[in-house]
DNA sequence: AATCATTTAGGGTTTTATACTGAGTACCCC
DNA sequence: GGGGTACTCAGTATAAAACCCTAAATGATT
């Protein structure tokens, strides 16, 4: 028997999963949870092999709740169960030491089949899960370039850039960090050029798209 | 007896859903639909009382279906079944026709509740809904404020800062738009005070932020 | 018919920004 | 101690933007 634990702050999901989990001989709902807190309380005085374990909680994030019960319960095995496939919810959970990922928009075959496998201690993850997965990975590396593309602002150019974006002319600047109008000037050119812009619009586009202020 | 078609994309919930009413004696579910466009074409070889209708469906949505069936069978009713507890979407649903709206955070019992009130031609609306309705009524004026500090930009306007932003000069825009460059500090001018900016920092701000490009 | 916003455009002035070159100080790292 | 980088400031010059004014043609709205 396979004692099972549904953790979703949405009722209706926890029943029916419930529901259709009681149909299966080899494996018993011993509890439902609908906030990420009541977890770790449960799992205390309630003996669980298995929890089914939503991402998007009202209170403690489902990431949260995997790191906790990863520590306090080893033995313990967690499935994710969510609505999204994205590539950064998937590492993310699997980092906190998910055993599978599921996602709710598949049956209830797969989702006997993924709590029996990790019951028996393999991993399952959704074939669309496995497949976004591998497309992440093909693209990790322009998403590297990306970051390398990030520009290298020192800290008083950050200041300038700052003021900059938030409408000051030179001199406003200048004023404001006790500088000359010279210098800032010469910091505003090396942005230019850090930022590969032409003039003041590139500079406050490449700030904002590169959440540098 | 009252029948009751689901359509839902996550297959889970929609399975779970439908072993949750198959212990009402007073409701069968009759079908269920993980497609919008299957909703149509079930609904004319069987026989539904109302429809439990997701929102957010993969192809057609939501609030498509609800119109439709609405359009094709007024007798049917359609019960708006969300995650998402917004006013618009609640508001948008019952324009539609919807004659409930629950959301799944909510548990069975509200759930048969609302089939039974909703097959009895009344209306059902989780409580949590209504306070989302009532508090959206109320801060409706804001929303309006909100929408009134849109600044309107004029089509030529528009495509003067849209150049801006793409860090072109004035005398570059004159030349693509095929204007005077006094027409383009023209315009310029009129941007700045439209959008309350001092300069072209400003300007590509609001830009972005207003998504005015 | 009258009003209003838009689009267009000009003249003139002032302020800002950009370009280019050069240079002194300071700090960190090897 | 030398090499690198960041930070500071200067002069000169041009390009661009911002601010001031006016104003005519258009089109929509009332």
């Amino acid at each position: 028997m396979i004692r099972v634990l549904i953790v979703d702050d949405h009722t209706m999901f926890a029943d029916g999963v419930s529901l259709l989990l009681a149909n299966e001989t080899q494996i018993e709902v011993t509890g439902k949870c609908t906030l990420g807190s009541h977890v770790m309380p449960f799992l205390q005085r309630t003996a669980v092999d298995i929890i089914l374990l939503d991402i998007s909680l009202p209170d403690v994030s489902g990431l949260e709740v995997c790191r906790r019960v990863r520590e306090e319960f080893p033995r313990l095995n967690v499935i994710a169960l969510s609505m999204f496939n994205q590539a950064s919810y998937v590492t993310e959970m699997l980092q906190q030491g998910a055993k599978g990922y599921i996602l709710k928009n598949t049956g209830k075959d797969e989702l006997v089949r993924a709590i029996e496998r990790v019951y028996a201690g393999e991993e399952f993850f959704s074939r669309e899960v496995t497949e976004t997965i591998m497309r992440d990975l093909m693209t990790r590396k322009e998403a590297e370039n990306r970051a390398k593309s990030i520009p290298k602002i020192s800290r008083r150019e950050q200041e300038v850039l700052s003021l900059i974006v938030n409408e000051h002319t030179n001199q406003e600047i200048a004023d404001v960090l006790c500088l000359s109008l010279k210098t800032v000037e010469s910091h505003r050119s090396t942005l230019l050029v850090k930022l590969n812009a032409r003039n003041t619009a590139g500079l406050v586009k490449s700030a904002l798209a590169h959440a540098l202020v």
